[in-house]
RNA sequence: GGCGGCGUAGCCAAGUGGUAAGGCAGAGGUCUGCAAAACCUUUAUUCAUCGGUUCGAUUCCGAUCGCCGCCUCCA
């Protein structure tokens, strides 16, 4: 009990004082819009609505790109831990100037070459754990709604046409740069050589492109009413988001680089547009660094998910990275860090295995219901917090040294069996980092070289005992003589 | 140049105006035929540096150094 300082979840301060329990615990996080950390609160009760900015498939993802999908996994998942009914948008981007480039250069259509990487994406978020959002819109299948809605801006006087693109007259929104508190007065001096102001003919050299005259003959481009030409990235996001959530919805999430120009410049699009409020909470995902460094190509340090699989480390380490630093963090990548991951995670799905083997009596062990019901409460305090992972991680990993201490005494009970690996799936919905559950037989030759083991043990004969064990283990089964036995597990 | 974030043990890190969560690695131990696993003990008199406020600061303020992000359709 001396390590017994864990955080105290406001449940349990709640019960060890005497006060009334505070119904239901209440999620906060920090909202951009705000700059202040807020109880969330969706508009229509016990379901939530959000968006996130999903991947523009012109390459295979890196490991930055998917710590926001983790981030926005794990929010998603702890909306319906806390009994939120979730409706879950992530736009896929299949039309951008990479994209186009990279197309031609390979002579093939657009389609044909984000095939590739929209596969390859659902393949790494199959491996990561994250869950699939309930609608993924493409943006070359939503060509019509974004015409729509530039049409309504154009009417309302928000944009403008110049040179057969049409660009948004960012003086028509006096509320430009509420999101990202944007200093326009202070920045221009020092940044403006990096702005090519010349090559457009726009009103401001803020204002920004929503509909793009083709460059040249060959160029994708879509035959509108508005004129033939391909949407800004921007309006893609505001087009497709409101199809689906309305004009006003919950939350909306994304890395924290795109607070400005694109969620800025959504939010005037669709206000602009409906002159209703966009979005209610924005959630930002801090940047991942590597080697407490940017990632880049030119640095060497620039990893895809694939790139670091293939050294050999497993896809739930990375998850298990990923999510354990609450996602408005900077997190600093080093394969150190991974490969304590790896390890961490590997004792966790041992710790639940020998739990849900364990051969337990009948009866409830007090001690133990408390730890369980504490875990879950700490957890849950945890992610309340502005989705502290850290925090909540502790508490699993709290739980698992109590529970491997009682198993290793054999005092958890049947009840406790049972309840112990109901809280741990339960915290499992959120993290997932658990893994499958299921119990795969053994051959019966390797079944058979385990009982010879068992004999020549009983005959004290270890030298047979290790050759067995260690030709075992060269196939990839590591045996741990227990008290009730042999166990077996992979490597 | 403007704006914002961060610097906590070998590594990844949480956190708070009252004396440093958690994980990995390391050391010692229990258990074991030996291992493995698990558990126990241990590992930052200290939270980049220097000042200031305070009874008290890692936590607030200022300065300095370093890193990261945005100000260019980059998660």
């Amino acid at each position: 009990m001396i390590r017994q300082k864990s955080v105290k979840s406001v449940a349990q301060l709640a019960i060890d004082n005497n006060l009334p329990y505070p119904q239901p615990p209440m999620l906060k996080f920090r909202n951009t819009l705000t700059g202040r950390v807020e109880e969330f609160r969706p508009m229509n009760e016990g379901e939530v609505r959000m968006y996130y900015c999903g991947p523009t498939v012109w390459n295979y993802g890196h490991i930055g790109n998917f710590r926001s999908a983790v981030a926005a996994d794990i929010v998603r998942r702890y909306l319906k831990f806390k009994g939120y009914k979730v409706t879950h948008v992530m736009n896929i981007t299949d039309v951008e100037d990479r994209i186009i480039a990279e197309s031609q250069k390979a002579g093939l259509s657009i389609d044909e070459y984000t095939a590739k990487y929209i596969d390859a994406l659902w393949e790494d978020f199959d491996a990561l754990g994250n869950e699939r959002p309930e609608i993924v819109p493409r943006a070359t299948r939503h060509i019509p709604e974004m015409v729509t809605l530039i049409e309504k801006l154009l009417a309302s006087g928000h944009a403008y046409r110049s040179d057969d693109s049409i660009y948004y007259r960012i003086a028509s929104f006096p509320e430009y740069g509420k999101l990202s508190k944007i200093n326009f007065a202070g920045n221009i001096a020092g940044a403006s050589e990096r702005v090519d102001t010349d090559k457009y003919d726009k009103e401001d050299a803020r204002d920004f492109a929503l509909w793009k005259d083709p460059a040249s003959e060959t160029e994708p481009a879509w035959d509108a009413s508005i004129g033939r030409g391909r949407p800004g990235w921007h309006i893609e996001c505001s087009a497709m988001s409101m199809k689906y959530l309305g004009e006003t919805f919950d939350i909306h999430a994304g890395g924290i680089d795109l607070v400005f120009p694109h969620h800025e410049n959504e939010i005037a699009q669709s206000e602009g547009a409906t002159g209703k409020q966009f979005v209610r909470y924005w959630i930002h995902f801090e940047h991942l660094k590597v080697d407490g460094e940017t990632m880049s190509k030119s640095k060497g340090n620039y990893y895809t998910f694939r790139d670091v699989t293939a050294k050999g480390f497993s896809a739930a380490a990375v998850r298990y990275f990923l999510l354990s630093v609450p996602p408005n963090k900077q997190l600093n990548f080093t394969f150190d860090a991974l490969a304590g991951a790896e390890k961490t995670v590997a004792s966790l799905r041992d710790f639940r295995a020998r739990l849900s083997e364990a051969k337990t009596q009948p009866g409830n062990n007090e001690k133990l219901a408390e730890a369980a019901a504490r875990a879950l409460q700490d957890f849950e305090a945890g992610m309340d917090d502005d989705f502290n992972t850290s925090v909540a991680l502790a508490a699993v990993h709290n739980l698992s040294r109590e529970v491997n201490t009682a198993l290793a005494r054999k005092q958890v009970k049947a009840d406790n069996q049972r309840e112990l690996l109901a809280v741990i799936d339960r915290i499992d919905t959120v993290l997932n980092i658990f893994g499958e559950q299921k119990r795969e037989m053994l051959d019966s030759e390797v079944q058979s070289l385990i009982d010879e083991r068992q004999e020549a043990r009983r005959r004290r004969d270890f030298g047979r005992a290790d050759e067995i064990r260690d030709e075992l283990a060269s196939r990839g089964i590591i045996l741990e003589d227990t008290k009730d036995g042999v166990r077996w597990k992979r490597k």
